[in-house]
DNA sequence: AATGAATGAGTATTCATTCAT
DNA sequence: GATGAATGAATACTCATTCAT
């Protein structure tokens, strides 16, 4: 999706996608120090193949990176669009976003994964293009009084990265368990007359460093 | 903490204790894939002493979970037994719970971990009895009409364990941001008058499975 | 010799060949500890090849016993089919046999080894096909009178064994050391008026169970 | 057995006898190479006792074989005494030697075994003394026409070897399995119209060396 | 261009040996 | 003197990466 340089050959370009399909389910279910060949394997390819398309494991986790942070974006541009308040269009980015748990785990979670994306710039832009998005959600939905007024873009964030680290393993057994969480989340957020928060609103900019 | 059978000699039970620790932060800071020597090195002893006492890296885990659990566990008591009320003793465990964030990390985010600890009994345990004072804490806050009536424990415990999964890797020039976020989440918690949750409370049996 | 299933690249057999003909060698001279390295070593590959081969050591130790075994059973066939008497293809068959020391060693001799090859049912096969090879060599050789008839097949197989486990560091500068320990054996199994043998003659079956 | 130096005090000697009888069983089950440890603890001792006794493994391989081939002697030297003729004690110490099986297993066949073995003084003495003792046996058997007039020490000290070498793991559903390989390498001995045999006899001092 | 084989550095784990208790 | 803890070197095995087919 984020492709660039010289355009791939058709079915090189469906070995990358494939590739980058795999790679992010088995990162999700196995963490990112899985070996290569697992990855080849699900991909249904030889090794040999990844590592032509991505030279070394960092850069395959960037392109996972990327093409998650893109898919978020563009999610969030459609609830946008399609969502009548920026309320609204939060509580749908939330609400599904745990679609993307497994991807954002990847980003944000592990360490290694953590220091490998933090230098990319491709994945830098759609962060930042990503909080431009989300400062204009929450701005609106604080000025229709839906968003209590002392949070900030960081302030969301971080709530929301939070459910997206959730693990995907909750029980099956019980519904809604995730969903749940979620809208006490929301609550907390909508509140009005909160408790007194500690500091001072936490914007995007806020989080851009680290 | 967590003693066993053949009382160990005083130097030696230093030596394992000091391994723990060195554990929890090594694998809090580099996941628990780290190299058994860094571990080692961390604690300041060599890698044989070091598997002399845990046989291999899955005892070594287990051992770290089992402590923190237990430590956690103790923290809840002290503040049930300090605070005025159940309302009050929960915002200190939860509070202060990020202290435990790189232990509960170890225990519930890498699925290696998860995996390893899931059949361990003691821990098994820990976990039962930390539920269980926890359903005490949030019926009484209930009661007090503290917390919204349509949570269960199980509820709360996702909450709280999203925070506790939180990486240590916050900012460190924003102040408070964590903070925050939990404040939100209590927020949600408390309000009288929340959105509607889908599905049914969510209890303590509700987790003991997964 | 032994192959298998995916048919190896022709490259890749090669180094096959060459791993288990050099872990005949170092087994034999070095236990069947030595360090894997040394053998991969020895074939002219690295260690990694020596793994992607033989997943550990002991499929290295029952690939290099059924290699043997196989063609200890292709040397008693020929002895069979080349020479005119039943007797004379069991002294040629036995003579020869300190070739397969180093082998018979291995699969025998070593407890480890001992149980590695037991369960291994390519190895089982192999000696059932030779003890039914030996059976019918001892039957027409008694029927020819070559070898007293309070033995069975069992009892020169033993007797084999002996010899076959016999090390290979024998003295060089006299010569024959071996053979005529052999020589004697066999005037032993000539005997027409040997010393009464305590027990029952011992079948092959008799063997298979161990 | 073999004692020298400062004599020990009486429960230091008892340990050392404790740590050869459990070493020489233990290296009979599992070869030369078990865990030091493991010694110990069949011997019902702490390591660093072990230790304090035999410098390192190689020193302990000495000391059983020196007990060993000490008692072997001693066999010898009592069925000589006891039996009739050369020919009846040479069938006892044969016949009964497999006890010694594990014991000369250790002396003789793992080629480490073997190495440290060979250049120890008190060891090659005892080889010597035993070979002097045999060379007498053999010789009066002859002279009394019991064992066949082309054969030498050395070459029965072979078929000997070859006895003892036999693995401790025989079937035991069947009986006597082992005693009839014997009973028929005797009868190769004593047979008048043997087969010739190729070379020279094998004297006792053709073995010396190796 | 794709594949899977080869390589060897990186780590886990074991165990001989030393040393504090 | 005995014990068992500590140490670290040795070795098994894995896996990222390169390269021949």
């Amino acid at each position: 999706m984020v492709s660039s340089e010289p355009r791939l050959r058709a079915d090189a370009q469906r070995n990358r996608d494939q590739i980058i399909a795999a790679a992010r389910q088995v990162f999700a279910s196995a963490g990112p120090d899985v070996p290569m060949e697992d990855i080849a394997r699900a991909a249904g390819v030889g090794v040999g193949t990844l590592y032509r398309r991505f030279p070394d494991r960092e850069a395959l986790i960037r392109a996972v990176a990327r093409e998650s942070f893109a898919q978020l974006l563009a999610d969030t541009r459609s609830a946008v669009a399609e969502e009548p308040t920026a309320w609204d269009a939060l509580v749908r980015v939330i609400g599904r976003s745990h679609l993307l748990q497994a991807t954002t785990q990847l980003a944000l979670v592990s360490p290694r994964a953590r220091d490998i994306t933090k230098d990319d710039p491709e994945t830098s832009q759609c962060r930042e293009t990503l909080m431009a998005e989300l400062d204009a959600i929450i701005a609106d939905a604080q000025a229709a009084g839906d968003i209590r007024a002392d949070v900030g873009t960081g302030d969301v964030a971080i709530l929301f990265s939070l459910v997206l680290r959730h693990p995907p393993v909750v029980d099956q057994h019980v519904g809604f368990v995730f969903e749940r969480a979620v809208v006490v989340m929301l609550d907390g957020l909508r509140a009005r007359q909160g408790s007194p928060l500690p500091g001072r609103p936490i914007t995007g900019d806020d989080l851009r460093i680290s």
